[in-house]
DNA sequence: TATGGTTATGGAAACGATTCCATGGAATCG
DNA sequence: CGATTCCATGGAATCGTTTCCATAACCATA
């Protein structure tokens, strides 16, 4: 770390320290002769100021600090890139951490971004833990929700209303004949787990259907748990025609499982999912999804944070999701499903 | 950022700043009465250390960055956990970047980086453009490659020989019948783009068979240069029974055309790719895959990184890879495969 | 009791930038 | 031509830690 400080950089152009700052961080008060000098003087010494001491004094560091669940989800990772390419354009880097669904290391994220003094925190929470988030809050660190939220916790943030969506969905499989539809539930005690089983029962409701408890299996938003469901749910004595994953990952596993069986998919049962993966369209069937843009998540939730690090308190934005239609549930219902299913 | 400060602390406790520090750093010479004071009020104050006047201070940051192609590449997204999670056990937060497939992006990052003095980089270098990384290592800043490397320049690295897998695949399929496979290349401008092309070539060799430039398509490491490669290589006189992707997004793309054009995969066209994710094992039928472990290449990554800060010049690592067959490349030729294709 | 060696402690100087404040010179105006 | 304004500049304080150095207190030994 032979870097040369700002006191070299000065030296060499022949000015004080304070006049070669000002050129560099664009204060006006330069003459075009102290520019030209600094100039030349940073690209002889490949000079690159030190964040540390820049952040220490002037308090903010130009970074914000970006905490997701899980980064090998690709919804997460498509959130990810988004938020990134956007604070990038605002000239923040990003210090992502990883919570990896666990709580305790989590906490130990927030902490460490607390630290590094990171001008503000997205994060999707984990679970409804909220103590690590208290200290965010109460040391009146800008920070924002994005994809989940803790009830109570007064941070703005942004979502996604999986009302119209799940809706669309519920009433497209009725409208194919299909009255029981298995439910792959998120953790409940994850707000977007909480959100999408409640759309789901009263999108039920909207259709003339009444929820039965045998058919909402309760996951962990992982893909054995997607597995694990569909065990569960074709085995019970009315097993579903249809099913409807609350996420990704447990889409993957519940796909696995059904190719397994020998079930066709799109034909002998639908499948519909929450998130729109882009290799679900890759698919054979491609996989009919309820979408919601990651891009416009990503920007609102950068928009927003530089909202609150600027001093206001921006609304929390809900955004909306809909029903794309694909192969997996292109079909009507058949005959063929009920004498096969027997078969297992 | 109404943070306490250190001094608040030393007041609180009733003794000096100084030996506060000492305490929170584990300093020997502290008296059990100074520990718990200092204890207490950290307990009181919530105190969270300002890492960066630390790092100003003791030029270190226990901080160590991560720059990726590209997050949203499951290979990239499973390496940056396992790193991520192999740096945490060791005590550093990790700044992750992602440079996007994009030099300038690439380039900034690691400035960002250097300035904001990390102890240690792992980097997937972009391309061959070596001048953001000449500045790091001109700076003596403990640096090491990760998947990819830069010819030329000296810096410890860990990467997968292709090889045994690319050998072990072409002998597969050779012996399934295939006498033409179809090859959709990486980016010549990557080193493992060129590695895997030639280990190719010198399993063909190995096999008795020779290099046909018609089945060679090169692509960019990206789903789309995958779709584009199969149509490609398909509309050749002779068109190849087996395909092999150098990776995982361009072999996606590769499958969403073969299944558009109705091929049934594994019989009447093998496909085999490099990099084993997880959700290839999930398709029907499952990908056969040449498989490399991101585990012990993000594992061995801070190891090395470990070594270097330490003062080390450790050797660099190259990783063995191996062929796993499934489904995808499970079936002998079939006189089936001829008479299709002359239907496309 | 004087001496030496630990040991815990506080004072103060760093680290490398930013920024307030004072200064001197040039430019502008009456 | 003198007074006022404006602009570029340098000196010095500052941010919150760590760490060197000196000191004081203590115990044990001669």
């Amino acid at each position: 770390m032979n870097n040369a400080t700002l006191k070299d950089l000065a030296a060499l152009a022949g000015v004080s320290p304070a006049t070669a700052s000002r050129v560099l961080s664009g204060h006006p008060a330069t003459s075009a002769r102290a520019r030209q000098a600094v100039e030349a003087a940073v690209r002889e010494l490949d000079f690159v100021p030190n964040a540390q001491a820049r952040a220490l004094r002037s308090t903010r560091s130009d970074t914000i600090g970006l905490l997701v669940s899980d980064i090998r989800n690709p919804f997460f990772a498509d959130l990810a890139h988004t938020i990134e390419q956007a604070a990038l354009n605002l000239g923040y880097v990003t210090l992502l951490g990883n919570a990896n669904e666990n709580t305790q290391q989590h906490d130990r994220y927030i902490n460490a971004l607390i630290s590094r003094q990171v001008d503000g925190i997205i994060v999707a929470p984990q679970g409804d833990s909220s103590d690590a988030i208290k200290s965010l809050t109460s040391r009146s660190i800008p920070t924002v929700f994005v994809d989940r939220i803790i009830p109570g916790v007064d941070v703005p943030s942004v979502t996604t209303d999986s009302d119209a969506g799940i809706r669309q969905a519920v009433s497209h499989l009725v409208g194919l004949g299909h009255d029981r539809i298995g439910y792959i539930a998120g953790p409940q005690t994850v707000s977007t787990g909480r959100d999408r089983l409640s759309s789901f029962t009263a999108a039920l409701a909207a259709n003339g259907l009444t929820v039965d408890p045998d058919l909402i299996f309760y996951g962990n938003f992982q893909a054995a748990s997607g597995s694990a469901a569909v065990h569960a749910l074709l085995s019970v004595p009315h097993p579903p025609t249809a099913l409807f994953a609350a996420d990704s990952l447990m889409a993957v596993g519940a796909l696995a499982v059904v190719h397994r069986l020998g079930l066709q998919i799109g034909v002998d049962i639908a499948i519909v999912t929450f998130d729109d993966i882009e290799w679900f369209a890759l698919l054979d069937p491609p996989l009919s999804v309820v979408s919601h843009s990651v891009e416009d998540m990503g920007r609102i939730a950068v928009e927003l944070l530089v909202d609150v690090m600027n001093g206001g308190r921006p609304k929390s934005v809900c955004q909306t999701s809909e029903l794309i239609i694909r192969g997996s549930s292109a079909h009507a219902i058949l005959p063929r499903t009920a004498e096969l299913r027997g078969s297992n």
